[in-house]
DNA sequence: GTGAAAGCGCTAACAT
DNA sequence: ATGTTAGCGCTTTCAC
């Protein structure tokens, strides 16, 4: 930039008013940007950001950046905010809780301009930090109920409820659940929604029928296992997300059980997966990029405008995709 | 930092020094623990950044980052960085050549340490101003061999030889491929492997059978279904990448195709799939955390050490999952 | 519209 | 071991 007013024979306040879109003379502003063509100027944003007080990059912390539904919704975050000049760190920090509050510490020295952010936790301490030196957060698929934050989220109690409700109308008495842990918001809702439909069926809530642990593969393929086993199978079993569908499938597979004949599955998350698996799979699908431009939305309109405003929380419907998964029984 | 030498009587040398691991009296660092814990004092890193002239960010360039291929290994290399202290500035160029030019300076202006990329382009143009600025570049998955850069890759043309002499082995002559566009190093090196295996059995390569597009699961789609039209379709496929496998994969539901009785195939990329695909299907797996971890390594030497050392290239095995995707003809 | 000067929060000689 | 000082590359106030 030095080089350039030497160039220019013009003062360090005028390229940098040129650089941030002031006005500067025409005959000026020609030379200015015939002395950045030959220098090959780029601006420094370090120094940019040290001078604004602001870096232009947001930090998004999500609990496992290898995970289909996490992986679509931070690259379409990306895309947005790239397209408003944001840069975006991203942290992954597996699930683990401490982790995720160094990870915080981490952004907020990077000085980020906000966070969004997939919670690993259950509650909002480790956001604390955040909230002091009042960088923005936007809060994804999880909540803490403290109405602090702008938040995006889905019906999952409302999903499950009705996916369930189908297998009941289908018949269905005996319906297995393999779903995430008590801790996990997510997973709380869509195991309420379980509930409501067996309650509002009058069916009796058996917890043998109910798998808790985590989001994983193998949860869902040891889960599917020990239903199988049971002397009493359930003829129907709800799985409460991608990952738990596919090690439930798995276990399906291993254990020479077929879908729909020997018994029904719900899955959930991913679209593709409903495509490929045959026959094809009943699921409830999240809508992604929704999501993620919501998410996205919420971020620059407190970046840009209201810093102080109330918390906003968006709520958005899932979809129960059809297939043949489900058997009508009796 | 201000208030710390305030707090302590010391002077900004003195409190920077024992920021950055310096030898400090017990006594003053104790003075100085102590305002800090008081103070909340969290280091600048902008600022840091800014007078060291390093950011400890690197830069990570990939085409897609909801691809099941690229987003594990990203996490695995976010993982191993974070431990050494650094960032990651994750850009998703969403296979666009513009942006992906637009994405280094985006990450060059934000004066990141390095750069680690998943290329979209075929050639090395792009990644120009980061080498006039001196940024170590290390390439994932892809090259241009022009050997200038760190590089880590897989056997992808042995990897499909050995898939494919499997299907000659096991009677098929008519072999179709669903593979990346010619412009791909990776699609290119699959389809040469391809080529190899059919000639060292003799049997004619047939450009109808071959299936170059995308990396898509819509690719795999229609490249499957074309192929099944063909009055004499071919009794096998190859498949070569993931989402081409997941869309090969639909058509041949929808089709009302089994495998292998009806035809055989051999995927790509993705273990788990091949464990919920029923029947199991044979695979080519990629080893993606040694390649993240080495992709990791690379650039961290870089960054300590040798900036200026010769480029190396570290070759990884592929591995050959079996299955029961194939039917042994004749 | 332009320029001079102070300052963002930190590091790095250099002198003590 | 500690303090003084200059400076990293940019923005911004305030005169002009």
């Amino acid at each position: 930039m030095r080089d350039i007013t030497k160039m220019t024979g013009l003062s360090l306040a005028t390229v940098s008013k040129y650089l941030n879109g002031g006005n500067v003379l025409p005959e000026n502003r020609a030379l200015i940007e015939q002395a950045i063509r030959e220098l090959h100027y780029e601006v420094n944003e370090v120094a940019r950001g040290l001078a604004k007080n602001k870096t232009k990059t947001i930090g998004v912390l999500i609990h496992h950046l290898d995970n289909i539904f996490a992986s679509t919704i931070i690259a379409r975050i990306e895309d947005i905010l790239r397209q408003h000049d944001y840069g975006t760190i991203v942290c992954d920090c597996r699930g683990d809780l401490k982790l995720e509050e160094q990870e915080i510490r981490f952004l907020l020295n990077k000085r980020v301009d906000g966070i969004i952010t997939l919670p690993t936790s259950g509650n909002a301490e480790y956001l604390q930090p955040a909230v002091e030196r009042k960088v923005p957060v936007v809060l994804i698929d999880r909540t803490f109920g403290n109405g602090m934050f702008d938040t995006v989220l889905v019906d999952n109690r409302e999903a499950v409820r009705g996916a369930v409700s189908v297998l009941i109308e289908k018949g269905h008495q005996r319906i297995g659940m393999i779903c995430g842990g008590d801790q996990e918001y997510t997973a709380r809702e869509r195991l309420r929604g379980y509930f409501e439909a067996l309650e509002s069926a009058n069916l009796k809530i058996e917890d043998r029928l109910i798998k808790r642990g985590e989001l994983s593969v193998q949860h869902g393929y040891r889960g599917m296992k020990e239903l199988l086993e049971r002397e009493e199978r359930p003829t129907a079993v709800f799985l409460s997300n991608y990952e738990i569908t596919l090690g439930a499938i798995v276990a399906l597979n291993e254990s020479g059980v077929k879908f729909p004949e020997d018994i029904s599955i719900v899955g959930f998350d991913n679209m593709m997966l409903s495509q490929v698996i045959r026959p094809k799979l009943w699921m409830v699908v999240q809508p992604m990029d929704e999501i993620a431009e919501q998410a996205a939305e919420l971020m620059l309109k407190r970046l840009e405008f209201d810093t102080e405003g109330e918390p906003v929380s968006v709520h958005l419907k899932t979809e129960l995709i059809c297939g043949d998964s489900i058997k009508e029984i009796k």
